[in-house]
RNA sequence: GCGCCUCUAGCUCAACGGCAGAGCAACGGACUCUUAAUCCGCAGGUUCUGGGUUCGAAUCCCAGGGGGCGCACCA
């Protein structure tokens, strides 16, 4: 293997610079759908692709070449295909360029008569047993390369993922949206609630972080006279790596002026239901082998309604710290001395009632006390106008009306930065120049956030986010 | 970060204290309509690494590394 490459300094040399294709196999298949065995059509085709499965028999050879719209059988023989010795040496992987007529064999099979062909490129490793494929998680994400021809399946996850972001875009704009880009380097993190990870600028001698959120950006650009604007980027949080985790992962955020967030859940039903029918067929989807029902409108309960209901009893956030820390505490949930009744309120949902959500629910109203980027509820006190919206036990979506108060809003940063001081890690810095944006006059908005790789989880019925990442985090490979 | 499981040929897997094996891939050969083609032949190993127990270790024990799952944290 390794002295390969010595081996055959003249087939690379002979390797062209391009290759003109007329067509991706998928495009032939549809349309030469309906020949019936053993046809000719007269019609000559050039593809590409790799050879996948290879069968000889005599002075004939089937070849299966792949694309990326699909695969077709090559049907070559001594009398038809140039070069007929050299193809049925060729080794599983190698990148060909054929050319040939559609005909149909006596088996039906639709297939390329392959009058020419070149090779494109040689595939000096093998892709795995051709029944099996490649099943090891560690090769299959640290190559994904690889796994994309051992397992096909893998392919369409990937396709789906690019066409749910197209769409995604499409129907934004369509709705008046502008897509704006915000900085990824942060000199204050904040937006959420996450530990940053931290960077170094050279020249300018200062420490940066990798953002958490592109929030505070956006909304200065809300400041600054766009009504409707989003972003769809990724944002980074030195947290642990699970099956629904990833340390960078792809969010959207939106922010519309003049909205508040019974408009942002509107919109966000009507978004997701949408992507539902134009991915899935449908809004009605299945999921890890069970139906979800994503057809608007969806569920609306308040946090304390649905913790409520799932402790058989009332509770609310005015019930007072020391009830609902005997409440945490009959859940085996841990309570800090430095949470308030709206934080443990949030712990006892998160501990209960949110893995019990199935189709899609707008849990709203949340604690003043977790929430310190969102406007008070307009008729509850400590609370605030804010949702989550919670499918298959997991949160996709976060939304509110945003805090445009700049006095307020700086009393919470206030606190958040006593929290962090504190010890906790995930708590916000303060952010002056955002601050002094809210002093020019921020009107009330609408903001969302949906978590996209989790959305691409939902719609391609992936229960890990590895399956949805090209390129999921992991350690370093060791010497190999 | 903690707990449980796992790592054997390029790939998918056997062997579970007694000679490290099979299928596929690779390599050599036969075959003019195959569909994971078939048939014949040949080759392929630091059983993740390092210690230990044992007459004998892929197998049991300890430590380390990779991976998976669960918990914690979060989206």
């Amino acid at each position: 293997m390794s002295d390969s490459i010595d081996d055959r300094p003249s087939e690379s040399s002979e390797i062209p610079y391009s290759f003109a294709r007329t067509a991706g196999v998928g495009e032939i298949r549809r349309s030469f759908a309906d020949l019936g065995p053993g046809e000719s059509t007269g019609v000559v085709y050039s593809v590409a692709g790799r050879i996948m499965l290879l069968r000889r028999q005599g002075k004939i050879a089937f070849a299966e070449l792949r694309d990326s719209s699909g695969h077709i059988q090559l049907f070559t023989g001594a009398d038809v295909t140039e070069n007929f010795d050299k193809f049925v040496d060729l080794s599983l992987g190698t990148w060909i360029g054929a050319t040939g007529e559609v005909i149909t064999t006596r088996r039906g099979e639709l297939s390329l008569k392959v009058q020419r062909w070149v090779v494109l490129a040689h595939a000096e490793r093998g892709f795995g047993d051709k029944w099996h494929g490649v099943t090891d998680p560690d090769t299959r994400y640290r190559q994904r390369y690889v796994d994309l021809w051992a397992n096909p399946e893998v392919r369409e996850i990937f396709v789906k993922r690019s066409k749910i972001i197209s769409e995604m875009r499409h129907y934004l704009e369509g709705k008046g949206f502008m897509e704006v880009e915000t900085p990824l380097l942060h000199s204050v993190a904040g937006g959420a609630l996450a530990k940053p990870f931290t960077t170094h600028h050279n020249a300018l001698d200062m420490d940066l972080f990798l953002r958490i959120a592109p929030e505070l950006y956006l909304k200065r650009l809300v400041v600054g006279g766009f009504e409707k604007v989003f972003e769809i980027g990724r944002v980074f949080r030195n947290e642990g790596i699970s099956p629904r985790h990833n340390p960078e992962f792809t969010m959207l955020e939106l922010y519309q002026a003049y909205a508040d967030y019974h408009v942002m859940m509107e919109l966000t039903e009507d978004l997701v239901s949408h992507l539902g029918q134009v991915i899935c067929g449908s809004t009605v989807i299945s999921y890890q082998g069970r139906e979800l029902d994503l057809t608007p409108p969806w569920k609306r309960v308040t946090m304390e309604e649905i913790v409520s209901e799932q402790l058989g009893r009332e509770v609310c956030v005015s019930m007072g710290l020391s009830e609902l820390s005997a409440i945490a505490v009959e859940h085996e949930i841990f309570v800090s001395p430095s949470w308030g009744p709206g934080k443990v309120l949030l712990e006892i949902y998160e501990k209960i009632a949110e893995h019990t959500i199935w189709d899609p629910v707008f849990v709203c109203d949340y604690p003043l006390e977790v929430s310190p980027l969102s406007r008070d509820h307009r008729s509850k006190h400590d609370m605030v106008e804010r949702f989550e919206v919670i499918i298959a036990g997991r949160e996709l979506a976060n939304a509110f009306s945003e805090l445009t108060d700049p006095a307020e809003q700086r009393r919470r940063f206030l606190h958040q930065v006593a929290q962090h001081i504190e010890g906790d890690e995930e708590a916000m810095g303060m952010d002056e120049d955002y601050l002094r944006a809210l002093e020019y006059g921020l009107p009330a908005t609408g903001g969302l956030g949906i978590g996209i790789d989790r959305l691409v989880m939902l719609l391609t019925d992936q229960s890990q986010i590895r399956e949805v990442v090209a390129f999921p985090t992991m350690r370093p490979e060791q010497d190999r």
